[in-house]
RNA sequence: UGGGGUGUAGCCAAGUGGUAAGGCACGGGACUUUGACUCCCGCAUUCCCAGGUUCGAAUCCUGGCACCCCAGCCA
């Protein structure tokens, strides 16, 4: 699939105009902070900086993890998103960085600023920091420090990163303006005092930067042009561009602002999906509920259909709230293409062949997909009791049904024509047994006769096929936007996860190798669990369903004979 | 109520003074050994609203309205 057609961009005209007028370079990067997993809403991001980068033979992307809190940051969550990086395609050869790896470029940066008068320590605590800030409406109060000599400033500044004093006792501000009706010019908060190890530097540090104070210089060392972040940066621009000019380095970066990626019926905070596994709510990072990486691996995303979603949804400046069935097409329009067919059978009834020999078994053969030869084909066993789908039976066909019902005639795909004579049911009325009669000169699917039948059956061998368990996945919660919802537990999907113990399929699926993939014919796309899946008892999830225009149609209706859950 | 942003179809999104691209979704049809895929057709007399400028306005001007972000020693 992968379009041809190049994305186009505001970013990308921006970046398009500066070559225009004579820029050489294109360096951008992609700075996750390691405190989390990476979600489908990080992709948006990757893929713009490391898109832009690869779109010019000299271009550069760095994977800067930027690291100035250590207490949030750990290695395990720089190896998982690397990781994570790599299997969506990205690659960062040599440029694999930390913002803590310019810690001390940074330090001296700042004794300059102080020693330009332009920074100050200040010894309030964060109370009096928070209570002389101001409001949105009234101005700050300057702190009793701003007034502080600048030879005092440098020399406490050089005791605090040596360790003389304790956390929160003072702090490196900017001196900016605490009249400024943008917040983040309030004499901002450059370094803080943590007597903490970090994930990269160790102990050799006491004292971390700001996330404003570290990043427009990092985007600096880096020779960074266009620093691309989210919307709600945007306030920050104007201090991003204060530090560089204080600071008077050139060339300075530049930073732009796009909207962050929403989706409904899922959350993209790592705060709430943090919730979301700790309270076990799904399983973990890897759920493959979850709009993780991780979870959309485990699920059976194909990398491929998650960039094409990237490329497709278009990066601008308006908050705006993807559906879900936007990723959903780009994964089934992947993996139409390159999933090999397969039958499985998640509600079993039992389908006799009245006038097929009982001891016979012979042998079908079946392409391995609809229009690509070189999926090459497989072998079907067949005998005289096969397994179909519940729902492909109907006693008192509703208007429209056109599977098998009394008297009908329908395909068993690949095999033979077949028409319904009889049916058996139980005490409580459930039907056990359909009974059909087969017409021995259909075999591989086709009439001679050249007679057409509308319906077309998946189905199993009753004698030789292997047992299976299937995890059909749905949409995480049952409203839009959960993140609105007051309670968002009370809101999540109860049917998100639906476990078919039992579930049949061909016997050369027993095998199957995790993480192997699959169209179960008329049913939707599987993947075999990395996880649990096991050689001889495999364990399929639903990657995504087929459109499916009967079951549209059924639900549009007011008879929901078996109802689904909303999306389902 | 200070500052910064954003309003084009159900959801994304082009468009930058010359008469509303495209995708998803949806509806209809064709094809079909998957109710899939593919293909065809349809889907905004109107661009948040109201005035104004202009031969001509989604685009320019004025005034409104709605929504988002900002008061961490988080990023």
């Amino acid at each position: 699939m992968s379009d041809d057609a190049p994305a186009r961009d505001f970013v990308r005209d921006i970046v398009e105009a500066d070559r225009a007028s004579g820029a050489l370079e294109v360096v951008t990067r992609f700075p996750p902070e390691p405190n989390g997993y990476l979600h489908i809403g990080h992709v948006k991001s990757a893929a713009l900086n490391f898109g832009i980068a690869a779109e010019y033979p000299e271009g550069r992307c760095y994977l800067r993890f930027d690291d100035t809190n250590p207490t949030r940051e750990s290695e395990e969550y720089v190896e998982s998103m690397k990781e994570d990086l790599r299997w969506l395609g990205f690659s960062w050869e040599g440029r694999l960085t930390h913002a803590s790896d310019y810690f001390e470029d940074l330090f001296e940066l700042a004794l300059r600023l102080v020693r330009k008068g332009k920074a100050y320590v200040d010894d309030q605590g964060p109370e009096e920091i928070r209570a002389s800030r101001g409001t949105l409406i009234e101005p700050g109060r300057e702190s009793p420090s701003r007034q502080r000599a600048t030879e005092e400033n440098e020399d406490l500044l050089l005791r605090m990163r040596a360790g003389e004093f304790p956390e929160g006792s003072m702090v490196l501000r900017a001196k900016i303006d605490m009249a400024s009706p943008n917040l983040n010019l309030r004499d901002p908060v450059m370094y803080r005092i943590l007597h903490r190890p970090h994930q990269n530097t160790g102990r050799r540090w006491c004292i971390y930067p700001m996330y404003d104070w570290a990043h427009g210089q990092c985007d600096y060392f880096e020779g960074v042009t266009h620093s691309l972040c989210t919307l709600e940066f945007e306030d920050h621009r104007a201090l991003y561009d204060w530090f560089l000019a204080a600071l008077e380095v050139e060339p300075r970066p530049r930073q732009y602002e796009f909207a962050r990626l929403n989706l409904d019926y899922t959350v993209l905070s790592k705060r709430t999906l943090i919730r979301l596994v700790d309270a076990g709510h799904v399983d973990g990072w890897d759920d493959p509920r979850m709009p993780t990486l991780r979870g959309m691996r485990r699920r059976g995303y194909p990398p491929a259909a998650i960039r094409e979603f990237c490329r497709r949804i278009g990066v601008t400046r308006k908050d705006s709230v993807v559906e879900m069935g936007s990723l959903e097409h780009c994964v089934r329009a992947e993996l139409d293409a390159a999933a090999p067919r397969a039958m499985c059978v998640m509600d079993p009834l039992k389908l006799v062949i009245v006038n097929y020999p009982e001891d016979r078994e012979e042998t079908l053969s079946a392409p391995n997909h609809p229009r690509n030869p070189e999926f090459g084909r497989r072998e079907l066993p067949f005998s005289r009791e096969i397994w179909i789908e519940r729902a492909d039976f109907m006693a008192e066909p509703a208007p429209g049904f056109f599977r098998l019902a009394p008297g009908r005639e329908v395909r068993l795909r690949f095999a033979w024509l077949v028409t319904c004579i009889d049916y058996l049911c139980d005490d409580a009325g459930e039907v056990r047994e359909v009974r059909c009669t087969y017409d021995p000169d259909t075999r591989g699917g086709s009439a001679p006769d050249g007679r057409k039948v509308k319906g077309a059956l998946h189905w199993v061998c009753a004698k030789r096929s292997a047992a299976a368990e299937v995890r059909l996945f749905d949409r995480l919660f049952t409203v839009a936007d959960p993140a609105a919802s007051e309670d968002l537990i009370s809101v999540l999907n109860p049917e998100s996860r639906r476990v078919v113990p039992n579930a049949l399929v061909e016997a050369n699926l027993a095998e199957a190798s995790p993480g192997a993939f699959y169209q179960f014919e008329r049913q939707g796309y599987f993947c075999a669990d990395a996880v649990d899946s096991a050689p001889g008892l495999p364990v399929f999830n639903r990657i995504v369903t087929l459109r499916d225009t009967w079951a549209r149609r059924r639900q549009a209706r007011p008879e929901p004979a078996r109802s689904r859950p909303p999306g389902a």
